[in-house]
DNA sequence: AGCACGCCGACT
DNA sequence: GTCGGCGTGCTC
């Protein structure tokens, strides 16, 4: 407000104009700019009774008023001391994209994921609502307010008269060519009729489409068992106490936590109420969907694959209250519900939850807060919740509910951690140690069906010793150091301390290994080689990219057309197969090597999801897990299924090393075609965080700036730096005060990453 | 992000 | 003398 003041002086107004000023409605408004705080816009009379905040405006911008879209935010009485403003151009909606609750949410999301307002709400408005896809002006036609006594004075003709008895049969106005169809006539007389002032003409928006959502046939309630029921009625007491609560919901895998979601859904939906689910979108199959579609009556999905159109329907729907359940990806936390009553997210530890553009918002997190306005419960379910979601419910800040067993009483899967670092055939360079490949030959012979799973596109190639099973780690990070085969060097990416690749392992002196993993590709090989009577299907972004071929590709499986599955994450969960007796996770080393913080726990994650894909039925299975490095924690309490070994373990690391979820982390990314002036523009940047910060906080630490993990990226260097703080709040202030000084050299961007799931 | 304003070099 | 190079900073 000063500021404003500062540039236009109260007193400079003549006397009348301060009168005017007294009772003048002025709108807010945010543009997707570099802008820091909404700019105020008088609203010209013709508009005083129509803009509402949430509505978007064209508002005129700068010294030259060029035009901009914006969003306006808040509609409100001036203050008596206002300057001079500029009108509103134009109101683009007629009815508010958002209600207060999502301005609220919004605002929030900028604030805590350090970028502007106007940018989260043009990322999180679908494209297609606010073009108002598949929907068209229609010209159409009503009769004027004088029309009775124009018709009075004259006699009209024939088809005139005709023209206007159909009209008078309507309140509404009547579209051109539904009127010429009713009057069966052409356009010739409704043009007299309206040259007369008898008729006006308007145009109308109207549907194109709008397919109705198939039924599904509704089937019965299952029956619970008595540990989920239980943790229903604990839900359902939080359902029914008014108030937010978030509820984090461990459950093993196979423990029936979706069964519970439904009956908890169940009962909001009968106070007229509406949830929304949040899935991974790999989740996303026509599985899920029927799941949820057979026990509630109109079901909307919100997934990446829809068209505008198809998208803003489903958000007209939602927003008018026809929808019980969202069913959705992450975004599907800001659909427009009118009457929120629980949201739930399920596998809360997914890193899809967590936008990889700006605004780079974690769904949870939005949730949560969401939630907290809204007063409804949250509900997170997972076999291995995030640390973050854990030391929360171990604090009581959230509820922990615990479903430690299967239903049916099925045991988990014996996980059988095999040692490779004596193994005569990887010794010989083969993906395949003997255990599993004496172990995969069983299961084929008993007609049972094998899961392998790699884990390596995209990752790094780490400095790892291979006989004694350590990666050569940063002394100041405790993260894998990375090999840089063009300088010959082993690389930290958190805070560039490099040493030349070492020729010996530090720990037990053997030849220190460059390691790259095997492929999907040369897996499938080796695998097709090894047991040539089996059929082998590989899955993995590659392979899988036309749509559809996903599930396309699970059902072959599921129907035993193929043996053996083997691929990358994407088979990692989801789906129960009953007939799979081996699944064989070919190399944990090489996600336990990265250069990440949570490595280790990421590690934890992937043993316990594959695990629980076998062992669901009578037949049993078992998991083999091969590794150099089988006393790693993450290693040694997956094969024990024991979550809370391993997050006690974790967390007593995490907090002796003062990471998250003990600290905040934020980083910032520089990328651009020229690499020392990325390196400079990032180390520039670094430098004037840590002066900053030496007298605002000094508790916040800044490291590097250093090269991403990922260095090159499509053409572009990368470099990045990060930002430890004890709270987001401190990072912000920290941040706000270099960032409006910063002057970046143009071919060098730079993108601001609030709670960074990965650090690639 | 755009766009106006500014303060220095090569032109009719 | 002027036209225009793009660096700087502001936009209710």
């Amino acid at each position: 407000m000063s500021d404003q003041q500062g540039l236009f002086e109260f007193a400079d107004l003549p006397e009348w104009e301060q009168a005017a000023a007294e009772d003048l409605q002025v709108a807010e408004v945010v543009f997707n700019l570099p802008l820091e705080k909404p700019y105020t816009y008088s609203i010209p009379d013709e508009f005083r009774e129509l803009l509402k905040a949430g509505m978007r405006v064209k508002a005129p911008l700068g010294r030259g008023n060029r035009t901009v879209v914006g969003y306006c935010v808040n509609v409100r009485q001036a203050e008596s001391a206002i300057r001079k403003l500029k009108p509103i151009h134009e109101v683009l909606d007629s009815e508010p994209l958002l209600n207060d609750v999502m301005l609220k949410l919004t605002h929030w999301i900028g604030e805590r994921y350090l970028c502007g307002w106007g940018q989260v709400l043009d990322s999180v408005i679908p494209a297609g609502v606010r073009r108002k896809s598949g929907t068209r002006l229609v010209q159409s036609f009503e009769l004027s307010s004088k029309a009775d006594q124009l018709i009075e004075a004259g006699k009209l003709p024939k088809k005139q008269q005709t023209v206007v008895d159909v009209l008078r049969e309507f309140t509404e106005p009547v579209a051109a060519t539904r009127l010429c169809e009713l009057a069966e006539c052409g356009p010739g007389p409704i043009t007299a009729l309206r040259k007369k002032g008898i008729v006006t003409a308007l145009r109308i928006r109207s549907e194109v489409s709008g397919e109705m959502l198939e039924d599904a046939v509704q089937t019965e309630d299952l029956i619970l068992n008595s540990q989920q029921q239980q943790t229903l009625d604990k839900i359902l007491s939080a359902v029914r106490s008014g108030e937010h609560s978030t509820m984090l919901l461990h459950g093993v895998t196979g423990s029936g936590k979706t069964e519970v979601y439904i009956r908890s859904i169940r009962e909001i939906v009968s106070y007229g109420r509406q949830a929304i689910v949040l899935v991974p979108e790999i989740s996303l199959t026509p599985q899920t969907i029927r799941r949820f579609r057979c026990r509630f009556k109109s079901v909307a999905v919100l997934h990446s694959h829809m068209t505008d159109s198809e998208r803003h329907w489903q958000w007209q729907q939602i927003a008018q209250g026809q929808i019980e359940v969202v069913v959705g990806a992450r975004s599907a936390v800001f659909a427009p519900t009118p009457n929120l009553g629980l949201i739930v997210i399920d596998e809360e530890h997914e890193p899809t939850f967590k936008q990889d553009s700006t605004p780079r918002y974690h769904a949870r997190e939005v949730a949560r807060y969401r939630c907290m306005q809204e007063r409804v419960p949250l509900l997170l379910g997972s076999a291995t919740p995030t640390l973050e979601s854990w030391l929360r419910a171990t604090r009581r800040q959230d509820t922990l509910l615990s479903m430690p067993d299967r239903v049916a009483e099925l045991p988990l899967p014996p996980v059988v951690v095999v040692d490779t670092r004596n193994d005569p055939r990887i010794g010989k360079g083969s993906s395949l140690g003997r255990a599993l490949f004496t172990s995969i030959g069983r299961a084929l012979n008993e007609k049972g069906q094998v899961i392998l799973f790699l884990n390596l596109r995209g990752y790094s190639p780490t400095v790892w010793c291979r006989s004694c099973g350590t990666g050569v780690k940063c002394p100041d990070c405790d993260i894998t150091l990375t090999w840089h085969r063009d300088r010959a060097e082993a690389v930290c990416h958190s805070c560039d301390y490099s040493i030349p690749a070492p020729e010996k392992c530090p720990t037990c002196e053997s030849a220190a290994v460059r390691y790259f993993g095997t492929g999907t590709q040369k897996l499938e090989a080796e695998v097709a080689a090894a047991f040539p009577a089996a059929r082998v299907l590989r899955m993995d972004s590659d392979s899988m990219r036309k749509p559809g071929s996903h599930d396309e590709a699970l059902e072959k499986f599921r129907h035993g057309e193929v043996e053996i599955l083997l691929g990358t994450q994407m088979i990692a969960k989801g789906l129960d197969f009953p007939n799979v007796t081996l699944v064989g996770v070919i190399d944990a080393d090489s996600m336990l090597n990265q250069p990440d913080m949570r490595a280790s726990e990421r590690t934890f994650q992937l043993i316990a999801q594959v695990a629980g894909r076998t062992g669901r039925s009578s037949r049993g299975g078992r998991v083999l897990v091969q590794t150099t490095n089988a006393d790693a924690p993450s290693i040694k309490y997956a094969s024990k299924h024991d979550f809370m070994g391993f997050a006690y373990h974790e967390l007593q690391q995490r907090k002796e090393t003062g990471a998250p979820p003990f600290s905040t982390v934020t980083r910032v990314i520089f990328r651009g075609m020229s690499e020392p002036q990325v390196c400079e523009t990032a180390r520039e940047v670094a430098n004037k965080l840590r002066t900053v910060a030496k007298d605002l906080d000094p508790e916040a630490r800044i490291l590097g700036a250093a090269p991403a993990p990922i260095t090159r990226l499509r053409g572009y260097y990368r470099f990045h730096l990060q930002i430890a703080a004890p709270s987001h709040e401190r990072v912000k202030l920290l941040w706000q005060r270099v960032e409006g000084k910063l002057k970046l050299p143009d071919s060098v961007e730079m993108a601001v990453d609030v709670d960074p799931i990965n650090s690639r």
